[in-house]
DNA sequence: GTGAAAGCGCTAACAC
DNA sequence: GTGTTAGCGCTTTCAC
């Protein structure tokens, strides 16, 4: 692994100079058959790869786009763990939302010709990722509350930066472009079904505590109750810290053991809670959706696996991330205006057993 | 949009000299505290971010660590498109092995404080992804046969480069590390519990033509097959050109069509293969696993979803990736002899309701 | 603790 | 077609 080859070495081997070499790498067609091949050879010879550093600080430009997401690593282990025996499925089956985006992400970077750079983001703080990111890619993508606001403030000023998931965050990152899913649509639909169609009125709703997501989605389910005339609270009835199975297990204890008539159904604000949900019912030998409707949101590949299948509200992460390359590869190509872009993405409602549909 | 902000601006703006301005950056502690605030407001305020490439170009190195897979993106639309209408669990379920190996990559190279660049690879020749990648990171994995082998033998001499999946393809990459499963082994013990445990002797093999995985997984087959003395061929008993659902559905009905006794067992080389075939044999009324067995090889998500249930082996490629990326951080760090390392990663043989278990 | 200066390997005018 | 010459924005000795 000495010192790799540059493009003097390449131009001295094959008596040439160096414009000529890089013309042979930017732009075949400008050099001459003959000429390209003796370059190409020593090049091969030599174990020559054109430094993409060196390009990109040449060029102003990388290539590449970039996607920075939240450190999902503790939640996910602690599902997994107390996902207990026999439960395989959150280990691979799951796939989680990142990985979906990522997917999206690169299915489109490759359309336009882009690679993709993608990092959690740990800590903040010069050194962070985010900023490691920035500093290597034409352009990225960054999931909802995975980076400080004023951080994300600075570095769009220098390139395009695209929030995903989750409403905008405040007046002071109104000049970024954000795609988001119909939350609030999606929850209100479903909230709807429950009482129009399974007649269903005492409902509870567990979400977590500070999530915008959270808050746009009880905003529907809020909107639904007060439609038909069924009660519902200002708030969520039950907010948990982390949105695992974990606290979706403890918070149907808690609701189920609170005095009073036990509600008829309970809606999560997650797939992840319900599920949790789920397990605690079986556990205390209430049947689903019989003696009470559970209800999910996102989506998950485990919502499908669980049985009684769960009701939720497919998100299309897939396409978002595709739809995030897209808007900055027009960013790049200028073919986007100034004005920033928001865009909603409508979700699916799915009914499937635990909600008592089919 | 316009020009970025530099050191040079920073610099100027604080009164301190570029100098500073990097140590800020790089090593905050060697820069007095009452310095370092002063160039950290100039930089919020000019919004700057250190540009990657220049770091990279002048400190050779760029912190990112990379990933070349095969253009899946047409035998997945295929898959998806010929699943048919109710089931959409190809769609979001199904994980790839690639994202099971991005997963693996990102969270060891997050371990190690370095980000992932992914690209399929598509075209060859010096504008591929795969020069595009190798010149922007410090060392990168590639999946077995997604780039020409002379490629990857030039590039291996200036960066370290792991194959991943796959078998050693010829003595020339013999210099190359290398991580595999354990194909032969998986397969062997799946036909040997097809024989000794389920009594089967009419097995029949399908795979596709010129794929070292399937060569290996034969491999197994034949060797468990003449243990126990039960008759086998050279070579697989069909062989298709793609694996793919759609293959595996046609395989099925040529084998059924074949005279001569029905087989009792099909063992595909791979899980979309297999999930192919259940649609086939429901379709002909055929009864699995009581009128005939199926068999996989993967362990991907969808495996778990069908009914029945698919008998397969697994494959840990999340782990793969993980390993992966131990293996280039070793080698970038000189943790790492001289030597090429070759890995093989065991395999789970998972019995499921397919091949008459449970 | 801080500054000055020399590259890092390439691209992009601009000449020839 | 091909060569010359400046940088691109940063890191890194080596002085001070």
């Amino acid at each position: 692994m000495s010192t790799a080859p540059t493009v003097y070495d390449v131009a001295e081997r094959s008596g040439v100079s160096i414009a000529t070499v890089s013309r042979v790498y930017r732009n075949p067609d400008s050099v001459r058959a003959q000429t390209r091949e003796r370059v190409l050879a020593s090049a091969r010879e030599l174990g020559y790869v054109p430094s993409g550093n060196a390009r990109g600080l040449a060029s102003r430009s990388t290539g590449v786009l970039g996607l920075c997401f939240p450190d999902y690593s503790d939640p996910d282990a602690e599902s997994e763990a107390e996902t207990g025996a026999g439960d395989e499925a959150d280990d691979d089956a799951a796939m989680l939302y990142s990985d979906q985006i990522i997917r999206g992400m690169e299915r489109a970077a490759r359309r336009h010709g882009y690679a993709l750079l993608i990092a959690a983001s740990l800590k903040g703080g010069p050194e962070s990722q985010l900023a490691k990111v920035a500093g290597r890619v034409d352009g990225f993508a960054v999931l909802a509350r995975t980076v400080p606001t004023e951080d994300l403030d600075v570095i769009s000023r220098r390139q395009p930066v695209v929030m995903l998931a989750g409403p905008r965050e405040s007046d002071d990152l109104d000049h970024l472009d954000h795609i988001e899913t119909a939350n609030t649509d999606g929850q209100r639909e479903l909230t709807r079904h429950l009482i129009e169609d399974h007649g269903l009125r005492r409902l509870a709703y567990i979400g977590a505590e500070e999530s915008p997501d959270v808050a746009a989605r009880f905003r529907g389910h809020a909107e639904a109750c007060r439609a038909a005339g069924v009660p519902v609270s200002d708030a969520p009835d039950l907010r948990v810290a982390m949105m695992t199975q974990a606290e979706g297990a403890r918070a149907t204890d808690e609701l189920l053991d609170r005095p009073g008539p036990r509600p008829e159904a309970l809606l999560f604000a997650n797939d992840q809670m319900a599920v949790g949900a789920l397990h605690t019912l079986e556990r205390r030998g209430v049947r689903v959706p019989d003696d009470i409707a559970v209800t999910g949101f996102d989506g998950i590949a485990l919502s499908r696996l669980v049985r009684p299948t769960l009701t939720t509200v497919r998100q299309p992460m897939r396409r978002m991330g595709e739809e995030a390359v897209e808007l900055l590869v027009r960013r790049l190509t200028g073919q986007q205006g100034k004005e920033p872009v928001s865009m909603m993405l409508p979700v699916s409602p799915t009914r499937r057993e635990s909600c008592g549909c089919t």
